[in-house]
DNA sequence: AAAAAAC
């Protein structure tokens, strides 16, 4: 079975010869057929399957008679992150170099203007993470009524991370004849019903999910004790033959912590995590994937999707939270036949994540010990629960990882926004751990702040004396009872 | 226990 035998152009199929490849992998053998006919396809496929390829090969043929006009790309192409969706592009550019295709990569973080410039030129393929589309779109810069080809990628991840409603958004701006391509590594119940909303008759591809067998990946576990981490890893990575590998933490406080340690014992690593600028993304991704940085520290961005060939180990440097990112982390090595090594670092009383883990993967991670490192054993359920309720009766003085601010804790602490600082000495210590209310500070439990009465004039945005002066003490929604402080006069400007 | 994504 060859690139020829799937209905491929020779343009495409040059230029796949171009990049080495020969045989087409299960999940393109299956796809490319089906979309060029037209089909919609239903992928149950992550990536490392080859399915990447499995649609933008046939798409190029597909969209090679026409042009696009201005603003009205011909395709769209949702990815979840801003690394996969520049990745996608790379593919375009990869696979279409004979033929004459143009193509938009509208993510965040980046300037609008040269996206805006190529849309203005019309495109044929338009690659898009949702937020910065949905921006262009209310800013009037792009119109989707001529999109033919759809392709929604890691749909799961997209739920992962709440982005189903504005993928529901964007595809009711498409029009409703057109092909849909839709992926998704896993059929949660939300992503069925989003696939049977989007998709008409659909071809069901099922790609093994060989990364979650990984026969090729030999796993281990370790169990030690958080402050002994960072030594520990150390002593992996100078143990092992690491040729590459990723250090995947929960958090990107962490991510930034063991990248620093890391540099500083002298190893050559690099962070990633979405709290960098785009720029600094890219520039390290690139950096990695070129072998320029051999240990790369990041947090999920680089979970999935993240294409670098042949990394030859991945290190958990916390338990994933969520089962399903352990199998995505582990699954960026051992790819294509390769050996990989996946080791992963727990505490103790992490029992509960790894069994989640080991009841996904169907098997048990062996257990491993490391020389001059105290290895412990996960503790059982109750010994957990146990635990946790020790630590809640007698809180932590001070944080050992340093991350507390100075105010925190259980010390006596002044009062804010008084002159004078007021100790709390009179309360039972166990009660001086409850911090006196504030309003939460979580973006999504902040109540809505309601508009502010209009006391300016709307042309010249001037405080309005009249107006404000006629609305006398009534205070529009609360009838008679306005509290104090809305009917203070605001000082005149 | 987190991370991801729009300004």
């Amino acid at each position: 079975m060859s690139f020829v035998d799937l209905g491929l152009s020779p343009e495409v199929v040059q230029a796949v010869t171009d990049t080495g490849y020969t045989t087409p992998t299960p999940i393109q053998a299956q796809a490319i057929p089906q979309v060029l006919m037209g089909r919609d396809i239903l992928g149950c496929a992550q990536t490392g399957t080859g399915k990447t390829a499995g649609f933008t090969l046939p798409m190029i043929d597909i969209l090679a008679n026409g042009r696009a006009r201005a603003r009205m790309p011909r395709s769209l192409i949702l990815e979840p992150t801003r690394e996969l969706a520049a990745q996608v592009s790379e593919n375009f550019e990869k696979y279409g170099k004979y033929s004459k295709l143009s193509m938009a990569l509208l993510i965040g973080g980046v300037a609008f203007g040269d996206q805006e410039k190529a849309l203005d030129r019309g495109v044929d393929v338009l690659i898009a993470t949702p937020g910065r589309l949905l921006d262009h779109f209310e800013r009037g810069r792009i119109l989707l009524n001529d999109v033919k080809i759809l392709v929604i990628d890691e749909a799961d991840r997209m739920l992962d991370m709440g982005f189903i409603p504005d993928v529901e958004k964007i595809v009711s701006l498409l029009p409703p004849l057109r092909q849909t391509l839709f992926f998704s590594a896993t059929m949660p119940p939300e992503i069925k019903r989003l696939a049977d909303a989007f998709l008409q008759n659909p071809k069901e591809i099922t790609v093994a999910r060989q990364s979650t067998t990984a026969e090729t990946v030999e796993q281990g576990l370790i169990v030690v004790e958080d402050e002994d981490k960072r030594p520990a890893l150390r002593q992996l990575l100078r143990s092992e033959e690491v040729r590459n590998a990723i250090i995947f933490c929960n958090r990107k406080r962490d991510v930034d912590i063991v990248g620093k340690s890391l540099k500083k014992h002298g190893f050559n690593a690099g962070v990633l995590h979405g709290d960098m600028t785009q720029s600094a993304r890219t520039e390290m991704l690139e950096k990695f994937k070129a072998g320029e940085v051999t240990i790369l520290v990041a947090s999920d961005v680089a979970a999935r999707g993240i294409d670098v060939a042949m990394l030859s180990h991945v290190f958990n440097f916390d338990v994933p939270i969520h089962a399903e990112d352990y199998v995505h982390r582990i699954g960026r090595t051992g790819r294509a036949g390769n050996l990989g090594k996946a080791f992963t670092f727990a505490k103790p009383d992490d029992t509960k994540f790894v069994a989640a883990i080991e009841g996904i993967i169907n098997k048990p991670i062996p257990r491993l010990t490391l020389e001059g490192t105290e290895t412990l054993e996960l503790l059982s359920d109750e010994e957990v629960a146990a635990e946790r309720k020790r630590r809640r009766r007698a809180p932590k003085r001070d944080d050992a990882r340093g991350t507390s601010k100075p105010d925190a804790g259980g010390q006596p602490q002044p009062f804010h926004g008084t002159k004078a600082a007021v100790h709390r000495r009179d309360v039972a210590p166990s009660e001086a751990v409850e911090r006196p209310e504030r309003p939460s500070r979580d973006r999504f439990e902040r109540p809505r702040r309601e508009r502010e009465p209009s006391f300016r004039d709307r042309d010249t945005d001037r405080p309005r004396r009249d107006r404000r002066d006629d609305l006398g003490p009534s205070v529009l929604g609360f009838g008679d009872h306005v509290p104090a402080f809305m009917l203070r006069v605001p000082p005149a400007a």
